[in-house]
RNA sequence: GGGGCUGUAGCUCAGCCGGAUAGAGCGACGGUUUCCUAAACCGUAGGUCGUGGGUUCGAGUCCCGCCAGCCCCGCCA
């Protein structure tokens, strides 16, 4: 519908010229204001200019509407596309496509991969930093949302036609480093030099107790902050642990990516590392750079701190350590210049906005991020337990992320269980592990995406994993219920046959759901809103349980049956492909 | 103190560039199965869009004040 809500826009430009030269010599320009319409009984789409212009015109709205009425009726493209126009309330134009467009819109997409999603015109080199988890550490909840949203809109700009890099830009590096090897080589010192000889769940531990010492240990915390200065000065002990440290994150982080399906290169903070001086000393020829408390620091414009003066953003320690700001400094610049990227896409925590916001600043101010490139921190609320307060364990500590999808599955699992006892069905335990993992792992990526990712979000496994309502077991079940039909002897597959012929209300509710698709993929991939596909995905599954329900499909003659399995085989198609962007497979049977 | 985000039905949430009577889902209540998987469908009830102003032909949406909740604010990330 992209192509015809463009053609359509210019008709109605063209009609608005014709109607009034006079808004044209003045230069002003003429938006038609062609929206959706607002309810099913005023057509497809409405033009709300005549509103607008009523007061520059000096005109009753409805008169303005009626001109360009007129005018639109003299355009034969546009007699071809809709039905008459009809002027409704205060001076709204309603337009309704014709059916046999629709139709013809529908065969269109038959057999295109694409579902009618244009390439970009533009095509850039898109980065998506997300996940970044930190090395030494368990995922936790909190890394979720960013790994969830971030594969999403990586999926998204990728279908798009954009080169994109998944970069997990993990915490690899820093002072935290300094305080666990430092421990380790008191208590554990085996650690530091055999690979796995400790599980990742007693380096959690260990990493505890580090930072437990550091915080009340002064002693503890020169030895520390001295390792860490052997560790960034490249001592071959120190970077050796390191490495080892990392490694086994790494494989840690890896199994979750692979439950998950999601790529990601790893370039974490230790990346940047040689190309912090120069950041620093870059700012410093730029102007930029104060010297403040002994710390190097750019002071911000337009923030100002709790004494109203200007807020810094540290680039050096004063004991001349880097830190994380210097990281994310240098990060922007290897990414636009090394990799060339036009976009950069930070998917992390509402929190981290001001952060963000001092950084791209200081960027921006050193010349570092162009005119051409977009830089966008995109934010996300916190993950909630039922109680609204940031979700946490019974004992009180944070989720691991592995325990929250064994937990999804083991649900999903025993609902799956529970269902085929009640129904007197016998699957064997392959079929049962396949369908409870892909339930259970979509519901929980579905749960996240479905809201928006601004606001917090209210974490419940009751609710994901409900079989009705806006879940993603209920759109993986219309997939199903449409392969069922392929079962039982639809032709899913023929593309030739006679021409579609539609009748009833419910194919046509069918038909417009399915030709928004492509608009709305473009809408996610502006917006970098991915809760707008779902709710999509939804109504759409909405739309096809209907038209199951009320409209028979393999007892049906043709040419009926023929354009329902056509409509069949196209909503399969586009919740395929939606639920793909989303990160999400689908079964064939569950 | 400064800044950010949030506030819409009992609960969880949508609401696009300001457009017609504010929408879903869950829960509640009532109905539908000799028919492609009822994990479905149909219906009913439920709203002072936190609050007070302003802009506009028109405000849940934009601007200002206030209230409430959460988050951030110099050498952690």
């Amino acid at each position: 519908m992209l192509q015809v809500v463009q053609q359509l826009d210019a008709q109605l430009q063209a009609a608005m010229a014709a109607a009034f030269p006079t808004v044209v010599a003045s230069g002003q320009p003429l938006d038609p204001q062609l929206v959706p319409a607002s309810r099913p009984e005023f057509g497809d789409l409405q033009a709300n200019a005549a509103l607008a212009l009523a007061r520059p015109l000096g005109q009753k709205p409805r008169a303005i509407a009626e001109a360009i009425v007129a005018q639109l009726l003299q355009d034969q493209a546009f007699t071809a596309l809709c039905l008459p126009p009809e002027i409704a309330g205060p001076g709204f134009i309603n337009l309704t496509l014709r059916p046999e467009r629709l139709a013809a819109e529908v065969q269109a997409r038959l057999g295109d991969p694409r579902l009618g999603v244009p390439e970009t015109a533009a095509p850039a080199t898109v980065i998506v930093d997300f996940s970044s988890p930190n090395i030494a550490k368990e995922m936790h909840v909190g890394h979720l949302r960013s790994t969830i949203i971030g594969d999403c809109l990586a999926r998204v700009l990728e279908f798009r036609g954009n080169r994109v890099l998944r970069l997990n830009h993990v915490g690899d590096w820093g002072t935290q480093f300094g305080m666990l090897i430092t421990h380790l080589k008191q208590v554990a010192p085996e650690a530091l030099t055999t690979a796995d000889s400790v599980d990742l769940g007693d380096l959690v531990a260990f990493y505890r107790e580090a930072k437990q010492r550091f915080d009340s240990d002064g002693a503890f915390q020169a030895t520390a902050r001295e390792e860490v200065v052997r560790l960034q000065g490249g001592d071959a002990d120190s970077l050796r642990a390191w490495g080892l440290l990392c490694d086994q994150s790494r494989r840690e982080f890896q199994q979750i990516y692979d439950r998950l399906d999601i790529r990601l290169n790893e370039r974490g903070e230790s990346f940047y590392n040689p190309l912090l001086p120069a950041v620093v000393a870059d700012l410093r020829s730029a102007g930029l750079l104060v010297e403040d408390d002994g710390a190097q620091v750019v002071f911000l414009e337009g923030v100002s701190g709790k004494d109203g003066r200007p807020m810094p953003l540290i680039v050096q320690k004063s004991d001349g350590g880097f830190n994380y700001a210097t990281t994310d400094l240098a990060a922007i610049r290897h990414r636009l210049d090394a990799d060339g990227a036009g976009r950069v896409i930070y998917v992390t925590d509402a929190g981290q906005a001001s952060h963000f916001a001092a950084v791209f600043q200081v960027a921006r101010r050193a010349g570092w991020i162009g005119d051409d490139h977009r830089i966008d921190h995109v934010p996300f609320g916190l993950v909630q337990g039922d109680d609204g307060k940031k979700l946490k364990t019974r004992s009180g500590d944070t989720v691991r992320l592995k325990d929250l999808l064994d937990e999804a599955v083991e649900r999903a699992t025993a609902d799956l269980q529970r269902r085929l006892t009640d129904e007197g069905r016998h699957e064997d335990e392959a079929f049962i592990t396949q369908v409870a993992t892909t339930v259970g792992l979509a519901a929980v990526k579905y749960a996240d995406l479905s809201t928006n990712r601004i606001t917090n979000y209210q974490f419940s496994f009751d609710r994901m994993l409900a079989l009705t309502g806006n879940t993603a077991p209920y759109l993986l079940y219309a997939v199903v219920r449409i392969a069922g039909i392929a079962r039982r002897g639809g032709d899913l597959a023929a593309t030739a046959g006679p021409a579609l012929s539609f009748s009833e209300p419910q194919e046509w509710a069918l038909i417009r759901e399915l030709l928004r698709f492509d608009t709305v993929v473009v809408e996610v991939e502006h917006e970098l809103l991915p809760n707008r596909l779902c709710s999509y995905l939804f109504e759409l599954s909405q739309s096809f349980n209907r038209f199951y329900d009320q409209v028979p499909v393999l007892k049906a003659d043709d040419p009926a049956r023929s354009s329902r399995l056509a409509l069949c085989r196209l909503t399969a198609d586009t919740l395929r492909l939606g639920l793909s962007l989303l990160g999400i497979p689908t079964l064939e049977r569950m």
